[in-house]
DNA sequence: TTGAAAGCGCTAACAC
DNA sequence: GTGTTAGCGCTTTCAA
C-alpha cells in the first residue's frame, strides 16, 4: 500500500489536482465551500499527507533548518538551546536537521556541503559555550551563530551577556552585605566569558565602592578538583583578607568551593557564600544547600536564533553579537558575610549573624538552615 | 548567483547529464577515465553538488532519517544517544531530522505527519529513560525504539540491561566485602529500571549467599533530597542492621546519601560505600569522593538504532527489546566495610580497614584518601 | 561508450 | 470556479 499522491485525493474528490492543492494550501479561496469540503474528505478518507520532497522541489523551499553545532546536542550541557531553537522552528511550521561535528572541522565542512545539498532553507551555528567561532566557509549567508559570535564579521549571532551576568553575581554578594569577595575563575585562555565576568565583576565592585584586592582573583582548572584548589588557595588567606563571598566561573568549580569548605568544617552559606554560573541541571540545584546561580538563557537564545533565521523576528545586527540576559537564580548559598571584623567598614552593614540574612533586592532568599536536621 | 545544476556541469564538460549523473554517483563504470576525469573536474569549477531534494522525488530516498524523541535531545541526559545515532547516520551517509515532543502527545502526532511527509527513510522513536511506550499511531513499520521498548510489541528496540546493571553494582559492594547492602529505590512508580534493578540486586545476593533484609529496601523521590531523606532512614538503622554499603537508584539519589553521611560525620567509602547509577556527566565524576557507578550505554543504544534501522546491522527482534550492557565505572566511593562485628560471617573476610582496600574483579579502584589533605 | 527522454509529486501560471 | 500543463533537478531505462 503505498502513499496515496495528490492524484489519488483529486480523483476520490472528482476536481483536479490544482483545486486539490489549492484547498489544501489555504491559497486564497476562490474555491467553493462545497468543494472544499469534498476535497478534504476524500484527503482524509484516503489519509493524504502532501510530499514535502515534490513540494521542496516545485518551490524551492524546504521548510528545513540545518542545526551545526560542535558538541550541544549530544553532550548534558547547552541541549535547551536546541529546545528553544525546535519550538521555534514547530511554530514556524519548520522541520530541523541536525549535524553534530563534534569539533571537527572536516565533518563541519562536509555538513554544510550536506545542509546546501539539502537545500535548506536556514543555517543555525551552534557553540556549546560562549565563544568567538571562525565560520566554515560556505554556510549561507543569513546563517545565525548561536552561543557564539563570527570572528570575522558577516553573521547575526546570539550570545549570554556574560558581563551583566558577572555583575549581576556579584551585586547578590554584596547586597548581601560581603566586601570581600574573590572570583574564583578558570584557567582556560580562551574563553571569551571568562573575561567578560571579570569585567562584570570589577564593575560591581567599583560600583559599591570596594578596592579590589588581587589576591582575591583566582584560578583553577574548570573543574570540581580545580574549583577546590583554587577555593583552598583562597581559604588559606590571612583571616583579615580570606573572601567570605566567592564568585565561581561555573557551577562545576563551585562544586570544589563547597568540598573545600566542608573540608575545613565551614557551613555554606553560614560562614562563606558562593554564587555560581550556568545554572547547570541536575547539579547547581542538587548542591548542599542549593546553589545561587547565574543562568544561562540557553533556551531563550536558541529561539531568537531560530526566529531571526526565519525571518520571523527582525532584529539582530552582523555587526555585533545579541547579547541576552542571564537571570540570577536564587538558592540557599549566599547568606550576611559572618559577624567578624571586617577589612573596612564603609558598607551598610547587616554584619552580624543576626541581621537580616539577605538583602537581595527583589526576592527573598530561602537561606539555608546550616546543620540543623 | 543560484546554484549549479546538473545540466551546467554536462554543458561545461560537454557530455549529456546522463553522463554527468553515472560519474558523479560511481555506477558501475561504462564511462571512460577521460570523461570521468572531464566531468569531475567540471562539477568542481562550478561548484556543483547534487540537489538532495530532486534526487529524492526521483528515487524516492531521501537519505534522511527522522528521530522523534519526548526529550532526550533537550535535556542534559541522554544527549549520547544523540551522538551515537548521529555518529552512524554520518558514517552511513544519512541525515538526521529531529523533533522533540516535550511529550506531548499532539506534538509527537503531528511529529510523525511530519516526518511521513518528508518521505524520511527510517525512524527512530527514542525515550529519556528507559520505559515501555505506546508507539503513536503511524509510525513506519521498520521504526526502532531507542531507550524503551513498544508496550504492544511490533517493533524494534533497544534498552539497557538494568537488571545486569543492578547485580553488576551489587557485585561490586560484595566483592569489597559488604554483608549489608541496601537498595535506595525510587518512589516513582513506573520504571521498569527500579523494577529490573532490584531483582539484579537480589539476584547478586541469593548468588553470594547474603539472606535479604527487607529493611534494606528502601525508595525515596527521585533526587539528592529524596536520596538524603531515604539514606537517612537507613542510616538510623540500629547498628547491626545498618547497611556498610548502598547501591542507589540513581546518580542524583546517591549525592543525597554523600549529604546524609557527611551530616553524620561518616567519610566515603571509609565509613560508608556507595554505587550509583546513571554516570551521570558532570555529576558522578566530580563528588568528592568520585563516585563509583553504573553506566548507561547511552551513545551505544543510539548507534545500535541507528544501524538496525538503516539495514546495516541485522539485528533486532521485534519481540523482545535487545538489552545492552550497562559497564561499571569504577571510581573512588567503594571500600571495604569498616571493622566491626558483622550481622553473620559467613563471607570470605577482608572486614578490617586494614584488609585489601579493594576486591573489584578486574581493576584497582583507586580508593579515596579520606580527609587527608 | 554515450545520449534522449520519461517521469518522481507537486505548485502555479495560464487558460477556460 | 475550475482544469491543463509546464516545469522544479535529478536518475534511469532504452536506444544508439
Amino acid at each position: 500500500m503505498g502513499r496515496a499522491r495528490i492524484f489519488d485525493v483529486a480523483a476520490a474528490a472528482g476536481v483536479s489536482v490544482t483545486t486539490v492543492s489549492l484547498v489544501l494550501n489555504n491559497a486564497q479561496s476562490r474555491i467553493s465551500e462545497d468543494t472544499r469540503q469534498r476535497v478534504r474528505e476524500a484527503a482524509d478518507a484516503v489519509g493524504y499527507s502532501a510530499s514535502a520532497v515534490a513540494r521542496g522541489l516545485r518551490t524551492q523551499r524546504t521548510r528545513i533548518v540545518g542545526l551545526i553545532s560542535d558538541q550541544i546536542a549530544t553532550t548534558p550541557f547547552a541541549g535547551r538551546m536546541l529546545a528553544g531553537a525546535q519550538d521555534a522552528a514547530r511554530e514556524n511550521a519548520h522541520m530541523v536537521m541536525l549535524v553534530d561535528t563534534g569539533g571537527d572541522a572536516e565533518v563541519e565542512a562536509e555538513a554544510v556541503r550536506a545542509m546546501t545539498a539539502q537545500q535548506v532553507d536556514a543555517v543555525l551555528y551552534a557553540a556549546m559555550w560562549h565563544r568567538a567561532a571562525t565560520a566554515p566557509a560556505g554556510l549561507p549567508a543569513g546563517t545565525v551563530m548561536l552561543d557564539c559570535y563570527p570572528a570575522a564579521g558577516g553573521f547575526r549571532s546570539v550570545v549570554p551577556d556574560d558581563r551583566a551576568g558577572g555583575e549581576a553575581a556579584v551585586r547578590e554578594l554584596i547586597a548581601a552585605g560581603h566586601t570581600r569577595i574573590a572570583y574564583l575563575d578558570t584557567s582556560d585562555p580562551e574563553p571569551i566569558a571568562s573575561r567578560l565576568r571579570h569585567e562584570g565583576y570589577l564593575a560591581a565592585l567599583a560600583e559599591a565602592g570596594i578596592d579590589v584586592d588581587p589576591a582575591l582573583h583566582v584560578r583553577g582548572e574548570t573543574s570540581a578538583q580545580g574549583g577546590r584548589e583554587a577555593a583552598d588557595r583562597l581559604l588559606d588567606l590571612p583571616e583579615a583578607q580570606r573572601p567570605t563571598g566567592i564568585f565561581c566561573f561555573n557551577d562545576r568549580m563551585a562544586i570544589g568551593v563547597y568540598t573545600a569548605a566542608h573540608r575545613r568544617g565551614l557551613d555554606i552559606p553560614r560562614d562563606l557564600s558562593v554564587v555560581g554560573y550556568d545554572d547547570q541541571q541536575l547539579v547547581a540545584a542538587e548542591l548542599d544547600p542549593p546553589l545561587t546561580t547565574i543562568a544561562l538563557p540557553h533556551y531563550e537564545m536558541g529561539r531568537w536564533a531560530m526566529e531571526v533565521a526565519l525571518g520571523v523576528r527582525a532584529e539582530g545586527d552582523e555587526d555585533a553579537p545579541h547579547r541576552m540576559e542571564c537571570p540570577v537564580i536564587r538558592r540557599d548559598s549566599v547568606g550576611p558575610p559572618p559577624a567578624q571584623v571586617a577589612k573596612r567598614d564603609r558598607r551598610r552593614a547587616s554584619h552580624t549573624t543576626e541581621g537580616p540574612r539577605s538583602a537581595a533586592p527583589d526576592q527573598v532568599t530561602d537561606v539555608g538552615v546550616g546543620h540543623q536536621e
